[in-house]
DNA sequence: CGTTAGTTTGAGAGGACTCAAAGTCTGTGG
DNA sequence: CCACAGACTTTGAGTCCTCTCAAACTAACG
């Protein structure tokens, strides 16, 4: 419960209006919250199953997946302090086309969506922290957009190694490739050739 | 002034909870918008400033556009109908790195984001509009993603054939090539090679 | 310590790019 | 109404990047 306590008050100092929240918002919010422990492996939602929460990852690391043409890819990559959301089964209330399974053991805390916008029909203060997140989720879409714009591989991983070294560091290659949009082969070239030039511009 | 109210009524049909707006607020929307008129070729915004308003392109259509490695290219391209925003430079209030500039004659109109977000602390109703707009513009911009994530120029062609023709039957093809991030050559000869195959699997 | 998943390396094929040139369209001025 | 300039589109040839397939290697885990 204290822990729950402390993820309320943490979305009001990140979300909030100015930071803030009122004691009975933060009371209520930390009673609707729902924690969840994983293990490496876990699947948080299942594609095809209607996204119902906003997901905070507390501790861990997961990422989205999606199937295409039989292959499992990797959408998106998060860590402690990101939300995972899957937007259209959420906003729509239909079924995701994308699965969250956790790379690692996680502490997540989920944010039941209805819950939240229910309340926040009578509270400013919910609702703003509701469209915070929104902003937050276009901002990083816009990102990710930009850097997958990036044409060659290269740049894609020197990109994102510059912006989420956390990403690279902890995620397995092949997983780091699919989310970069590249084959494992390519990536574990592109890798070492980036380092290659690392060390003589180092020197 | 007749049409500024049209277009108030038309944002409250599609953003406002349950379509609807009190006619206080229709009345105060229809006199912060800001009609714009503009020719062919003519820059809305240009790279560098801050974007202040949310726009709507009632007839007409644009791009975004941006500077990578000394060109020119296209971010997104939208028409009757869309809200064109320049996310992290209207939410940030920093200088755009994207231009809007005009492919036909526009009628646009131009929301002050600041006066909105100002007037939706005291209407809830406005809040939600903003809202509906923020998801809008989330769910949009995963859609693109899904596109570029196809890996064949011939997929992306497809894709966007089918979901916005209007974007390709309108759009010089050099620049629906950069939104597809492929150059104008490699567009031309997939749009050949598309259109025999409908042809074939045609008869 | 063996089994399996993950990573590296190599060779070859194919798609998209660049550069170049020819062809087409559009609008303006004579 | 025609002619021409400039922008846009097509076609071609050659190159490079990334993919695929295959095999060797390494690490992780029971």
């Amino acid at each position: 419960m204290e822990k729950k306590r402390e993820i309320a008050r943490l979305f009001a100092q990140k979300y909030g209006e100015d930071g803030k929240l009122s004691s009975e918002n933060l009371e209520w919010l930390s009673q609707i919250i729902i924690p969840i422990r994983t293990l490496k492996g876990d699947i948080v939602l299942e594609e095809g199953s209607v996204c119902k929460h906003i997901y905070y990852i507390d501790r861990g690391l997961v990422r989205q997946t999606y199937i295409k043409k039989g292959k499992l890819l990797t959408e998106h990559i998060g860590y402690e302090g990101s939300m995972i959301i899957c937007i259209e089964s959420l906003f729509n209330q239909s079924p995701s086309h994308l699965s969250i399974e956790c790379l690692e053991p996680c502490w997540i805390y989920a944010l039941p969506y209805e819950d939240i916008v229910r309340a926040s029909h009578k509270s400013f203060e919910l609702f703003y922290i509701l469209n915070s997140i929104l902003k937050e989720s276009l901002i990083l879409s816009q990102r990710k957009a930009n850097t997958l714009r990036f044409s060659s591989a290269m740049e894609r991983y020197r990109q994102t190694l510059e912006e989420y070294p956390e990403i690279i560091r902890r995620t397995p290659l092949n997983i780091v490739a699919s989310y970069l949009q590249m084959t494992p082969e390519t990536l574990s070239r592109v890798r070492t050739q980036y380092h290659e030039e690392q060390e003589k511009t180092g020197n």
